[in-house]
DNA sequence: CCTCTAAATGATAATAATTCCTATTTAGAT
DNA sequence: ATCTAAATAGGAATTATTATCATTTAGAGG
């Protein structure tokens, strides 16, 4: 079982079908998707499970900090699991995503923190710019 | 005339009432605002000014480069003049915010973004914990 | 200062994203 | 196998944001 149904489990929340399928596709993906993005793929499967759900239980994966919720270009918000601590850049045009293979956050943030007693638990980054295809097409300087 | 106003103008674009007061609350407020707070502040002086025009503004200055635009735990989108570029670190409890005087972003994210041929127009961290006084309120390992 | 016109606005309808509601189903404890 | 709280499906409701369009206005040019 994967650690993630683990973790579901373990909190005493069941271990429904929808969970399952929310978590494969994610796993799979890699990239960060929309709700609307899971319930599509998810439907190929099992036609019958309903966008609600989905974004119910990206809110309890939110909760319990399996999975990373942001804003990229568009209106829609973007699911990412959170397990690999990962950054990234986002095109604000097309939504390309582009994973960074370090964490971008200086260490002296822990100095601050420390300083004003602060107990950092998550951070997350967004850095937003045009991709190169998209500069092109755009004719934006670069 | 604000170094804001004077660009709009130079843009070719009007001084009108709306835009005034939308920088101006922003340059009061200093903290990072929803186009509802904005309007509501603008309605006190001019109520008839709506919402929808707060929000096509609100566009044109981020299309602009002269306010950022980000999403906090709410729902609603952010706003800021750009100018202030701050980040902050922000209790998971209170909301406290904290303000950072640095930039905490690695250099080395420049190489990167040149690396991909990204373009970086802008960034926002968000650095979520638990303040010193919700820590001991909550008796929160510290 | 008038006049004129493209740009901007106000009011409201429309759309998109997300949450709420409720009757029904189900996971998993006993 | 039974039972019950938790979870679901489906659709309505809510919220954030954008589009539409008739009216107003900023500011350029005379």
């Amino acid at each position: 079982m994967s650690v993630f149904l683990e973790k579901i489990a373990s909190r005493g929340y069941k271990i429904t079908p929808p969970r399952r399928l929310i978590l494969k596709v994610m796993e799979e993906k890699k990239v960060p998707l929309t709700a609307e993005d899971i319930a599509r793929e998810i439907k190929k499967e099992r036609p019958e499970i309903s966008l609600a759900t989905v974004y119910r239980n990206l809110n309890l994966l939110v909760e319990m900090d399996l999975v990373n919720k942001f804003h990229g270009g568009g209106e829609a918000a973007l699911y990412q699991l959170s397990w690999e601590h990962e950054h990234y850049m986002i095109c604000l045009i097309c939504g390309k995503v582009i994973n960074l293979t370090f964490c971008p956050l200086k260490e002296e943030i822990n100095d601050v923190a420390l300083q004003y007693d602060f107990m950092i638990k998550s951070h997350y980054f967004q850095i937003n710019g045009y991709c190169g295809a998209c500069k092109q097409k755009s004719g934006i300087g670069g």
